[in-house]
DNA sequence: CGTGTGATTGACGCCTGTCAACGTCTGTGG
DNA sequence: CCACAGACGTTGACAGGCGTCAATCACACG
């Protein structure tokens, strides 16, 4: 509503991001983009909360969401992240239970809402797209099982190690090989599953190391080699 | 092979554990029926390797297998079991990648082989199988997210009794309490993500509490509200 | 300029992993 | 029938990784 310019279509996303909507025909494109609604939403945004029913899922426009669910003393556990071209919360609207995650905006971001039936009908009749967000939740499973792995085996540096590896890969780097996310410390220290502390020491020892050089919150990875030995990568 | 009358017909099959095949048309059925290669698996047998290629997927008519990635040190992560009735390994048939964990026969099985095709053409095909299918995957997938919460945020005590809790819902009780899965100390350690001292050391300290009664590998369930309390039970 | 959030650093100690030795049980072969 | 190997279970000793608590600093914002 801010900005009626901010209202995207789905065809030009698919251009820009290559999405699973590709295998829609063109009249159920046109029928995703009647009962779309898409907004703008700014930074701390909740999209979804854990626990919640909700009726339809997003996909994201633009803009960077962090997943995660709520643990003991409300600890925020981060399974992932979303930016352009992802699709989030099907997983609840598919399963048909309540939200197992909660979705906040870590940069401001424009989502496009589809409500649920929409989902539901499109795996019904649309073969191909079935089977295409079929790979989706598939992929999405192995990750999760992977990172399950991970987190009971590795120490919390090599886990640290392995989380800068990934946020590259998810965010790249810019021209002067700095991480383009800016995540604060608890953050991170939530996605690796460890104190806060233990991430602002590590990170320390990182630098003291020249694998990585730190400006506030920007991370300028220097060794991608050495990281991936310290993160015990076979992976 | 072992003895013509282990093949079982996917009809009993679904009357006797519900299984997702209930979508299926009978024609859809019958062409399963044909397609399918039943086994007898003993102890100790490995259904599919993490990293290969697998070219279909499996329905359990008895038995029990695990589910695992091999992670540092060739250590085992069970990520989950699979008794009669559940299907594995459809996830990399689905996703199309390679195998992202192994299964290895706990109490001899009966396995019911599907080629993946199959699975594939069902998926594209069959609309309310599809959705069902899909509705497999997210709660697996919701499974594997809350599993990493916990693993990140949880003390190896309080996953033990939560994975204690766990058998005793997915294997449930015999007449006197008794845990109907017979795991050895170093399997309970590949679930909870700790070492097998750890483990043995935490079961003493349970059955001094009253909380479970150890006779070899067959765990007594004593006290579950205090073992839910221990687990730190909000899930 | 006060307030609040996030980042850092130090101290401390417990939880856990590791190593090593030993006990137990089962199956195998002589 | 016994000896032995091998897998599994148990216990103790020990160190160090990592969480917790507390104090301080840095910085943005109203």
């Amino acid at each position: 509503m801010k900005n009626r310019d901010l209202i995207p279509f789905c065809e030009t996303c698919i251009n820009d991001f290559d999405t699973i909507f590709r295998h829609l025909t063109p009249e159920e494109h046109q029928k995703v983009n009647q009962e779309k609604v898409c907004n703008f939403y700014k930074r701390g945004n909740v999209i979804y909360h854990e626990g919640s029913r909700t009726n339809g899922f997003y996909c994201l426009n633009s803009g960077v969401l962090k997943i995660f669910k709520t643990g003991i003393d409300g600890r925020e556990q981060i399974i992932a992240f979303a930016k352009k071209g992802d699709l989030i919360g099907f997983r609840s609207i598919l399963s048909g239970e309540l939200a197992c995650s909660s979705a906040k905006v870590i940069e401001d971001a424009v989502l496009c809402f589809i409500p649920g039936e929409t989902l539901i009908s499109l795996v019904k009749t649309n073969g191909n797209f079935s089977l295409a967000m079929m790979q989706l939740t598939c992929k999405e499973l192995g990750v999760a099982n992977a990172y399950i792995t991970d987190i009971a085996q590795k120490t919390v540096r090599e886990r640290l190690a392995e989380v800068l590896l990934k946020l590259m890969d998810t965010f790249n780097l810019d021209d002067d090989n700095v991480l383009q996310v800016s995540l604060t410390r608890e953050e991170l220290s939530n996605i690796v599953g460890t104190a806060t502390e233990s991430v602002i020491r590590l990170l320390s020892e990182f630098k003291q190391d020249k694998l990585i050089d730190i400006n506030g919150r920007k991370i300028k990875i220097l060794d991608v080699k050495r990281l991936e030995k310290i993160s015990n990568a076979f992976n």
